[in-house]
DNA sequence: CCCATTCTTGCAATCGATTACCAAAGGAGA
DNA sequence: TCTCCTTTGGTAATCGATTGCAAGAATGGG
């Protein structure tokens, strides 16, 4: 029988007896035959292949989202080709260079560098590009993106009761443009609340910075002797909002030490959930960011940019970070 | 001119006059072409490209493994695709099989399932394949693993001095059969000289857990009251090793608010480095997991497997994990 | 100026899967 | 029985890069 004969069986593209159907089948099973996906590739011009572009930090963030953009591929059956990229754009580029020579069906991409990002961006041409986490501008490629403004407000409003009068900023760097922003937003949101807002800042944002900063907080405030746990005994800030998991873990170990209550007298908070969604009861009150669905709204968005070529329309997803209710907030 | 003085005039795989050559080259760029992978993989071969298979748990250290791997391939111009299996051996099987439809050059896994995972490494057939952190018995592959045992061996040398007596172990899980390798080597080698072991279990082995392990080794430790930090006024254990940087940070802070002299009075040891590997002035001695080194030599033995087909030699690297000393042990 | 040698270049086949097109065979209806 | 349609199988082209072979061009020695 001819090998055009054979495909047919195996693919199901066109009815084939019954009798061949079987018997390549068979056939293939005791030879070992396995499709070769490249000769397919290049004869279909479409690879089942897409890039992801990251850029060389090691964090738990990149992980998930390399996770979920890699599950959400191989539900389509489609493979994931990984690459990293420097916070230099030249090393950026030559990577979309390369998947494009590999023929990727699309690439995913965490620009690392904003203003100079964007010619790698421009260098997929034809093939559909998704940008996650950060944006460059650009009508080139659709893009996943964070709501951090709109979360940060969620939270300083499920931090925010009657007695809230004062709130500490525990390691942001205000130098940091994202930082920055995230002080901005946090300082509005509280501020129309008639709350006073300070800065501690912190460098690196890790537990020890945690605990440097909680015990600076902890010296400041004068307490009366033994009055018990509650608010009246504790002169410090009404709530601590700290840049991560860390930090926060960093300062309710001190106020713990120290017999200060938390929630009761302090509650604190995290802007950014660490840990790999643990499930169950939370001890710290944290903005959990969606990396898992932002990956898979990537793919998405690139599987259906595929089905519509010449559709040349950039869409933009904006995803808010998830409120999680701790133990270490009231409510 | 015909594709095979322009294949030749890019490629140099044979010499072509001057003037075609540079002529070639100006095509090539002011038509934007492209060298095509797949054709050129399937002419050739060679994908030049290798699978990953690693399980599907959101660690830093197979971050690490990623970026080292991906960083290994990149040097040698090759691709990295990425798969993850759940701990089941059919999913773990299913990924090398399609990477083996993708016909990669080699395959590099770190197998989910210890029992079940012959199965899927045997499935690579004439694909090199090269398992990473754990093995599976066979001679099917070459593998890199750790020798944690040395590492053990070295860290209590380190932790070890006269006066030492006692060592409490935290956050190991006596029914994990890693763990209770651990628990095994730390109290060979602390028995040997001496030390009586105990072992405080701690689960999950995080912060928190190093907060209440601190605390319950620090309510048993009769201390005579202002007497300094010293070990004279220090009734608990000489030394405390925990399972990984989290639970020693939670001892650390406990300690540190009780005004217990680390290293003065006791020492504290991680067996775990969760932090990528920070330059510098390190607050906890630990071991250092030696994963960029794992990923360069597996993809060091994929590449030179590769160079030496037929040759079914298996080998197998075992890297020692690296005691990096902190401010928390004397020495 | 001729022949041998070296260089260039082109032709055509190859890698493996897919599919447009054609042909043969079988069945239905007139 | 004959025509038309449907079903099934084969032939050959295609995807793009590479390379063995051979023809043609250029160079050098005699």
């Amino acid at each position: 029988m001819s090998v055009a004969t054979a495909s047919r069986a195996l693919s199901g593209a066109r009815p084939v007896s019954g009798d061949l159907q079987r018997k390549v089948r068979e056939a293939s099973r005791s030879l070992g035959y396995r499709r070769n996906a490249v000769a397919s590739a290049l004869r279909l011009q479409r690879t089942e292949t897409v890039g992801l572009v990251l850029p060389r930090y090691t964090t738990f963030f990149l992980s998930a989202l390399i996770e979920s953009v890699s599950d959400g591929l191989e539900r389509n059956d489609m493979s994931l080709v990984l690459r990293y990229s420097e916070p230099d754009a030249v090393h950026d580029r030559d990577n979309v260079e390369s998947l494009i020579a590999r023929r990727v069906d699309g690439i995913i991409i965490c620009p690392p560098s904003l203003e100079a990002s964007r010619e790698s961006i421009e260098a997929a041409g034809a093939v559909p590009i998704v940008q996650v986490g950060r944006f460059v501008e650009t009508d080139q490629s659709d893009s996943v993106g964070l709501d951090e403004d709109r979360a940060t407000g969620m939270l300083i409003a499920h931090l925010i009761a009657q007695e809230t009068r004062s709130l500490v900023i525990v390691g942001l760097d205000e130098t940091v443009t994202a930082d920055a922003r995230r002080i901005r937003a946090l300082r509005a949101a509280a501020e129309s609340a008639q709350v006073e807002v300070s800065v501690a800042e912190v460098t690196p944002a890790v537990l020890e910075g945690g605990i440097r900063a909680g015990e600076r907080i902890a010296a400041r405030a004068v307490r009366s002797e033994g009055a018990g746990t509650g608010r009246a005994s504790w002169g410090g800030p009404d709530a601590i909002v700290c840049a991560n998991d860390d930090v926060a873990s960093g300062v309710l170990a001190v106020l713990r030490m120290r017999g200060v209550g938390v929630p009761e007298a302090v509650q604190v908070a995290s802007l950014l959930d660490l840990a790999p969604a643990a499930p169950g009861d939370r001890t710290i009150t944290s903005l959990r960011h969606p990396w898992p669905e932002m990956g898979r709204e990537a793919v998405r968005l690139l599987i259906d940019a595929g089905a519509r070529p010449g559709d040349r329309v950039a869409r933009r997803v904006s995803l808010a970070p998830q409120l999680v209710p701790g133990a270490s907030t009231r409510r």
